[in-house]
DNA sequence: TCTTTATTGATAGTAATACTATTATATTTG
DNA sequence: CAAATATAATAGTATTACTATCAATAAAGA
């Protein structure tokens, strides 16, 4: 992936923000320990006091940025799947084969991802972890029509759209190309859960992958 | 199904709740009325303060019932899944070839229940509802694997488990039986869920169904 | 029927959460 | 070097998620 990223920058609606965060080195810590301490104590028990302890910094401040951790999550969730979408786009780029393209793009929005640590103060592989268990909490909440109206889930969707744009190209006839791409995204991450929580309702495990 | 469940008890873990809260008027209504009050308002704004205003009791009388708002949302689910279990046997019983048998289970694991009051106090319609959007939280903490030796998700995972059997009965070569089942389930309440919030990337609507 | 026990209601209190507001102090930039 | 901007420190509010105590009722048992 030959450090594209570092210059360019992965966008995110600005909605989501107060201040962007890439603009400062407290925004880019706030970023950078705040999925670190997400993983550790979850997300219920994450609060932007801790997190301003942690980071030798101000509960206060850390408002200046994000309005609410709500908001912080939905920031991270579509960092991750702008990422994913980057990914998805570069690797399958010049892929003749209808169907290995299709392969390629399923590995990459399936996989769990090692660290492969492009972004310097972005862990890729703890931010994937923290998307496995608390992304469907961005969306399954009250507030989701009016976000959604606003734009928070655009990258997402995306994402899926690409891969129904895929699926299509395979067979133009299938009727469910959506919801096939959906489910495959949500059920990697499911699947991901399941193996490493509730082993029994899963085939999943070491040697075999959602992504299989 | 006949009034069976007039004289048959769902039974949940006792771990669950601090005093059952079906042997007493104020806990089935506390059962009712808290479905009803998270379908309205969401699972994040739902208080045990909110609810005994409702009810006409206190929120200290609430606690004696359950320790926590996620225990109370952990009852529901498995109250939830122990009917679909009931309704899953009883329909699938007597049924010979296997395909036909697995076809009914899917049916009854992935449609839209339509109000079918049996129980008088539970709402199975609205449940059905808070299960789609809020069944996951229930499983997301840090907590899971702690609550998951305690059997609260014994009942969950017993329906997915019989799912996996009539698949294997259809195909005993089948690698990914249970993934495949579990990813039916939770499949099917996540377009469930794109179906009312996301529609742009999902097929299902009001003639195509998750079922289909 | 009377008494004991269990259940519920009312009130108060605590620590933590999820913020907002204000002011002081650094730091950056023009 | 001044002005603007960013950050830190402190305080404060309303709400949440409980626990504890005690009084009032209702139900059950002797």
């Amino acid at each position: 992936m030959n450090n594209l990223l570092l210059s360019l920058k992965i966008q995110v609606n600005d909605k989501i923000y107060v201040k962007d965060p890439e603009t400062s080195s407290l925004g880019r810590k706030i970023i950078q320990e705040s999925i670190l301490l997400i993983d550790e104590i979850g997300f219920e028990n994450f609060t932007f006091k801790k997190l301003g302890e942690r980071i030798g910094s101000n509960e206060s401040s850390i408002y200046r940025y994000f309005e609410s951790k709500h908001k912080l999550l939905v920031y991270l969730s579509s960092w991750y799947w702008s990422w994913i979408e980057y990914r998805l786009v570069f690797i399958t780029n010049n892929i003749e084969s209808p169907i290995e393209k299709l392969n390629k793009a399923i590995m990459v929005v399936t996989q769990k991802i090692e660290d492969d640590s492009q972004t310097e103060h972005i862990n890729e592989s703890i931010l994937n972890k923290i998307i496995i268990t608390e992304f469907t909490k961005t969306m399954m909440t009250k507030e989701i029509d009016t976000e959604n109206k606003e734009g928070f889930f655009l990258i997402y969707k995306r994402v899926i759209n690409r891969l129904v744009a895929m699926i299509e190209v395979v067979n133009p006839q299938y009727a469910y190309s959506k919801s096939l791409a959906s489910s495959i995204v949500e059920g990697a991450l499911h699947q991901h859960f399941l193996k490493n929580h509730l082993k029994t309702i899963t085939n999943c495990n070491e040697t075999i992958s959602p992504t299989d």
